[in-house]
DNA sequence: GCGCAAGTGTAATACCATCACACTCATTCG
DNA sequence: CGAATGAGTGTGATGGTATTACACTTGCGC
């Protein structure tokens, strides 16, 4: 099991995560031959602020901010594609929301820890876990392209 | 395990589908002495109408459509909420849409099976996963209060 | 330096959800 | 009985999220 709560749900040095994120972000793209452009690494710049999921009007208005005019959405909704794409970034269905990915260079599947008290959301990658995802959909004759788990509740700080 | 998978994602005579949710909708209300009022029944009555989960604004349309007059948001936001509380209905935050909960006297944690194909939504309830979550869950010091886990994929009949 | 594909700017629009306020109706309780 | 209460509903306005369509620019291979 991977997991990044222990930096996501405590006190720590937020702008080593935020500077690695973005260091992993460019080799990653580098390596792959995509375009990690001034525009979409503001977006994820922007999105690792903290370990709250962001809006994308959030976005819009912070990035309006720094660049001293307007922004639209579709400027950052195809920046947010983009880092999708590229496994950057999560997106929260139950938040509307975008959150950075922490372990951008692996496979993995999508489950997530919402503390519903300080508002992070740490990421995990639980190979049982998905097992047994796997084996209950196996038992329904369902075969699983992917899926999203998200997990309310209180994480060990808020306790 | 519980799961109405057999039905959701197969051919079946859906009316009695239909029929057996709003009795059981009903006998569930008197008991806690919840008012299912025409309005809401009317709501849970359109979302029974498939095993596909449908959207707020197509249930407007509908509504207005049976009912001989513009019906507005609130509406049937107020069914929804109703419908929601007392766990008649789901909402699928990946769809921003909602579907009925085949078995909604027992108490259970949501889980979905999404159809890529069809779009038809099955609900299981598996007491294993539950666990495996909670314990993917406390190894990261996490205390859950609830969670949503949605897979999509091809049910067995889209295969 | 031409042509193409990828990326960006902008206005408009679609889609999803809530707020605030007025009104009705059933029930309760003095 | 009848006023007070509270749940439920109707309505207009508004807020929040996401996409479409089209014009323009830029990077890059040939």
């Amino acid at each position: 099991m991977i997991s990044n709560s222990r930096a996501a749900h405590r006190d720590h040095d937020h702008e080593r995560c935020q500077n690695a994120a973005l260091a992993q972000a460019r080799a990653l793209c580098q390596h792959r031959s995509a375009r990690l452009t001034p525009a979409r690494e503001a977006v994820l710049h922007l999105i690792w602020h903290s370990h709250r999921p962001v809006g994308a009007y959030t976005l819009i208005e912070q990035l309006s901010a720094e660049q001293g005019h307007r922004v639209l959405p579709p400027t950052v909704y195809r920046a947010l594609d983009f880092l999708l794409a590229q496994g950057l970034i999560h997106r929260i269905p139950s938040r509307n929301a975008f959150i950075g990915c922490p372990f951008p260079e692996v496979r993995h599947r999508n489950l997530f820890l919402l503390c519903r008290q300080c508002g992070a959301v740490a990421e995990c990658s639980a190979d049982t876990l998905d097992q047994a995802i796997a084996t209950t959909a196996a038992r329904a004759g369902f075969a699983v392209d992917s899926h999203n788990l998200e997990i309310d509740g209180l994480c060990q700080q808020c306790q």
